[in-house]
DNA sequence: CTGAATTTTCAATAATTTCTGAAAATTATA
DNA sequence: TATAATTTTCAGAAATTATTGAAAATTCAG
């Protein structure tokens, strides 16, 4: 690591944010440690490195790998078990992505489900017919949120790099159906 | 309000996500409750209404002016401060993503930024490599939600209803440049 | 200007979340 | 199997965040 302060900052900072992100401080500390390291660590040398305890470490690691972010593996003659980050940025990115969908949306999409399917009068209230409307934003989110799942990193990237390119080419389609 | 359980159902369930969304548990019921109602609300009707003190309305909604998601009217004759819901679903939600943006990606991307132009040696650096792919990446998907912003509703339902079709758009566009 | 109506602030406290570290559980080795 | 190495758990402590309510500030009508 050539630049220790940098390296230290980007932790120290990741661990602000993040509770923005989804996590705790120090989930988010060790996630970016994983990350910006090339070698596997293990438990005590992450608690080293953070300054944390031996059990925050332990619950912090367990919560990375229920967020499929971090994978465990072991050194031949080395009982330790280490950790390192599962896989590419862009990947990583798409798993937060969808485990926040998870976490975020689909517990209030189905609980608007089941309200609706309970009111098929809906059309006279206006909070249910506000609920309709959350109903399907969250909806459609949601299965466009799925259909970025299965995308290869590379389509990913030149779909984003299209940025607002993407009007533009709505147009395009609609003028020029298959 | 027809149904007086579902509302104060959703009401709950908004404001227990509530800090999964970003903001409080008082902020996501006084949130919810603003949406589901068509009549303008003021303070002491939200803290009857939710069994909270006038205090904690106060902050809550100003907090909900900062994140532009709530507006606030007079009614003639009446001294009191009546609020409702900026306006549509549609809009709401791109203001939250907009919001979201600024608070969980922005302040990542510019200490990246400042830590990636202060070494221009990152070739050599595994961290500083990890740190550039993870800016990019930010960078990538704060222009393209940059690009949401200005939609229209009709436009972004359009695009979201696209869900998995949009790689096949992809390819075709690929094959048929403008 | 005065004073009533209203909103905001903020110190105190309640509630929640995070963290520690020692004990319990697990796993591997001899 | 016994024991040493390692990880996990979890009760209590510490830190953080949310909430209350009374006092201060603001606004406005007369």
């Amino acid at each position: 690591m050539a630049n220790h302060h940098d390296a230290q900052s980007f932790i120290m900072h990741c661990g602000e944010m993040g509770s923005r992100w989804g996590f705790n401080r120090t989930v988010g500390q060790i996630c970016a440690l994983l990350v910006i390291t090339q070698d596997m660590l293990n438990a005590d040398q992450i608690a080293e490195a953070l300054s944390i305890s031996r059990g925050n470490v332990s619950m912090g690691l367990k919560e990375l790998q229920s967020w499929r972010l971090i994978q465990m593996r072991h050194k031949p003659g080395d009982r330790k078990d280490y950790f390192t980050a599962n896989s590419s940025i862009w990947e990583m990115a798409q798993t937060i992505f969808e485990e926040r969908r998870k976490r975020e949306l689909d517990p209030t999409l189905s609980l608007l489900r089941s309200h609706l399917l309970d009111n098929p009068e809906s059309q006279s209230d206006y909070g249910l017919q506000r609920m309709q409307e959350i109903h399907d934003l969250l909806e459609l989110v949601a299965t466009w949120s799925n259909s970025l799942n299965g995308m290869k990193p590379e389509t990913l990237e030149s779909l984003m790099k299209l940025g607002s390119g993407v009007t533009k080419m709505l147009d395009f389609k609609k003028k020029q159906p298959r």
